[in-house]
DNA sequence: AGGGAATATTCCTGTAAAGGAATATTCAAA
DNA sequence: TTTGAATATTCCTTTACAGGAATATTCCCT
């Protein structure tokens, strides 16, 4: 058992790679939206609103609510948290004492010597 | 001036949402490597991980530095940081007093009344 | 029961992008 | 200056997926 590091799903960032889901998802950070509201905000028609909703609920970025007629999306965190929990791993780039590259260069010689 | 929140790039992500990709970033996670070592590593023809590399490269994910025959890619760390502020903006939702679905419901239910 | 919102689904088409294979480039060393 | 290693690039084919338009579904209301 070595490396654990926590694991990060790439389809949650492939729903996210894209412009219209990423502007869905910036849009309910301020709160649940009902389906038509996400796509009058951004001049979408219902049919691909619907169909980005789908995309980022099947891969658990949003959950619905059902209020009769309507369908109520709102975020929800885990994916988030796994997303930052992900990028924690990677802190350490940025606090230096990562950037050795000389010393890298060193060992690429020495393997040379084989 | 409003609601000033970071810029995502969404190329940041879709350059990630691959899974070669993903992988050679978690691979460079731990040091600098040759393309020959990421290929190998990863169980990919040399064709293949330059072409990926070259994704991650320009959208900023990773720099290069020549050795003689060799090409060195490391991460950057700016798109890492540039990810964790866009990821703070959503860390009220799993910090509750968010979730006040009811009250959203209420507001809806007047605006029927228009 | 019937009509009209609000939303979901289906079918079609175009396009971007990934993989394979071959080839081009760049460099060091003899 | 030729050879071989390391890497990049090109061309081709296939596939995934987003948008458009039409239609289906679900629900409330009267």
């Amino acid at each position: 058992m070595s490396g654990n590091h926590s694991e990060m799903d790439m389809t949650t960032l492939s729903a996210l790679a894209e412009p219209n889901r990423m502007h869905i998802v910036e849009l309910l950070r301020d709160g649940p939206l009902t389906v038509g509201e996400i796509a009058e905000r951004l001049g979408l028609r219902q049919p691909q609103a619907s169909k980005h909703l789908k995309v980022l609920s099947d891969n658990g970025i949003l959950e619905v609510r059902a209020d009769a007629n309507r369908r109520i999306y709102k975020l929800r965190s885990e994916p988030f948290q796994t997303l930052d929990s992900w990028l924690k791993s990677f802190r350490h780039i940025w606090e230096e004492r990562f950037d050795n590259l000389d010393q890298y260069l060193r060992e690429l010689q020495n393997k040379d010597k084989s």
